[in-house]
RNA sequence: CGGGGCGUGGCGCAGCCUGGUAGCGCGCUUGUUUUGGGUACAAGAGGCCGCCGGUUCGAGUCCGGCCGCCCCGACCA
């Protein structure tokens, strides 16, 4: 993208309302507006963002055996009384009537739905276990939105749901997802512990919730240090190797790591003291086993080997994509601007022509573009050098190509590593080799 | 929802107490200058002062109501 031809208003001053660190910077590196409490418009670098977060999870849950499939932001009030969660949901879900005074709402989770699809389309053992998911706005009116995208009442969410035929399927996919996650999350760059956690009202019995450990989380955690030294990422772990999972499992939750809904002070003293972090944490990940709560209420059933109907056994999984974003920020930014991860960066690479104008210059700068293509912002702006550096810090893209007429007449340019400041005179071959690697 | 605060060019703010033709910095446009970390000078453009009503000869300023936004708390798959 040429920057000159971008809708990429970057600001030089902290808008007032906001606080955080996250907050501030994707609204000065031009990556969302608000449009009202709680909701924002993402613009086309906010937008890159969250297709790149929302890829990685969809390329996990996929390799994790997920499906995706996509069910609509609104949804019908009736759905919600078969599970009695109309009225118990209160007045977090935003109700809407249609011309004909029918009663809708913008659903907030999609278990009531899901539910009842599987119910008019499934009815034997022999469809189980499936795993479905999707990527979908959600709409939860807070009572209070804060801190930019970490709370907004309109969120972008990855939501799945597993059916098993019995107990033991329904702990091995939430196994599953629990490996999927640890790897989702660190492809996107982050480190999130699971912790225990209370299951709300989406009810059930077992639950984990992954924090981003930051300073600014809404959280408060306990978790035992001996998780800041471990492999979290399960890269060898097989998830059809029942004995690879449940090791995997056993090694993400023995450590002692609980939200403050779920801290249990007789296991916290059993953690050596030295070993114990209070700590705050962004939650961007929960997932949760819980029976045939929803399969009961709503009537979905199968029939089993032994000609008996069962109510299917269900979990569901979610992660903020949306709330990435501004948790990704949160963990990795410095005075100047954001870091990204490679992975989740609007672009890969900024090329900062230094001189615009100057014939060898812009040429060595456009041959860098055309041999990046898509992953390369282009600052081909008519600024000077301190803004475009400023500005190129400030969108945090992991590396700049730095070209300006005392390199480009030799043919060298300049090759800045965003995270370590790091910078090289290289020729342009040697620099596209270093950034694509 | 309880408590607190704020709404004035795109952004950050002053002006309001004590009513009298709307200001500053940044940004934007044009020109000159400068050119490897937000250059300097000059000339410009841009404002239902959140909305409605009231008081007054006159309201950004005073009074009332409403709306929006932010912060603390409670709440929060």
């Amino acid at each position: 993208m040429r920057l000159s031809r971008s809708l990429i208003p970057t600001l030089k001053e902290n808008p007032a309302e906001a606080q955080i660190a996250s907050h501030r910077l994707m609204l000065r590196a031009g990556l969302i507006r608000q449009q009202a409490a709680g909701i924002y418009a993402w613009l086309p670098a906010g937008q890159r963002v969250l297709r790149n977060i929302a890829q990685i999870v969809r390329e996990e849950q996929d390799r994790a055996g997920a499906q995706e499939m996509l069910m609509p932001t609104i949804q019908s009030a009736e759905l919600w009384r078969e599970s009695r969660r109309y009225d118990a949901y209160g007045p977090e879900m935003l109700r809407i009537a249609d011309r004909h005074d029918r009663e809708l709402l913008y659903g907030p989770t999609n278990e009531e739905m899901i539910t009842a699809i599987m119910r008019e389309n499934v009815q034997s053992y022999r469809d189980l276990p499936q795993i479905l998911y999707h990527i979908q706005w959600k709409f939860r009116d807070e009572m209070r939105p804060r801190f930019g995208v970490l709370r907004g009442r309109e969120f972008l969410m990855k939501d799945g749901y597993s059916f098993d035929f019995n107990y033991e399927g329904a702990v091995t996919s939430y196994r599953r997802m629990m490996l999927a996650y640890m790897r989702t999350f660190r492809r996107l760059g982050v480190r999130a512990i699971p912790m225990r956690a209370d299951t709300g009202p989406i009810g059930g019995d077992l639950s984990h919730e992954f924090h981003i450990l930051a300073s600014t989380g809404e959280s408060a955690v306990f978790y035992d240090a001996a998780f800041e030294a471990i492999d979290l990422r399960g890269e060898q772990v097989s998830y059809d190797d029942s004995a690879e999972l449940d090791a995997f499992f056993a090694h993400m939750t023995t450590l002692y790591a609980a939200t403050d809904e779920k801290h249990d002070t007789e296991a916290w003293k059993a953690v050596p003291e030295l070993r114990r972090r209070e700590g705050r944490g962004i939650e961007v990940g929960q997932i949760f086993y819980f029976g045939s709560k929803y399969t009961k209420a709503m009537g979905f059933s199968v029939v089993g080997p032994d000609g008996a109907r069962i109510h299917p056994e269900m979990g569901s999984y979610g992660i903020g994509v949306s709330r990435l974003a501004g948790a990704i920020i949160e963990a990795n930014h410095d005075s100047a601007g954001i870091i990204w991860p490679a992975a989740v960066a609007p672009f890969r690479v900024a090329i900062v022509n230094l001189r615009q104008g100057d014939a060898e210059t812009d040429a060595l700068c456009e041959l860098a573009y055309a041999k990046i293509g898509d992953s390369a912002l282009y600052d081909d702006r008519h600024e000077r050098a301190g803004m475009k550096f400023a500005d190129a810090d400030l969108m945090g893209h992991p590396w700049q190509l730095i070209v300006g007429p005392r390199g480009a007449a030799r043919g060298r340019l300049e090759l800045k590593e965003r995270c370590s400041n790091e910078r090289l005179e290289l020729a342009l071959e040697d620099a596209l080799t270093k950034v694509m690697a």
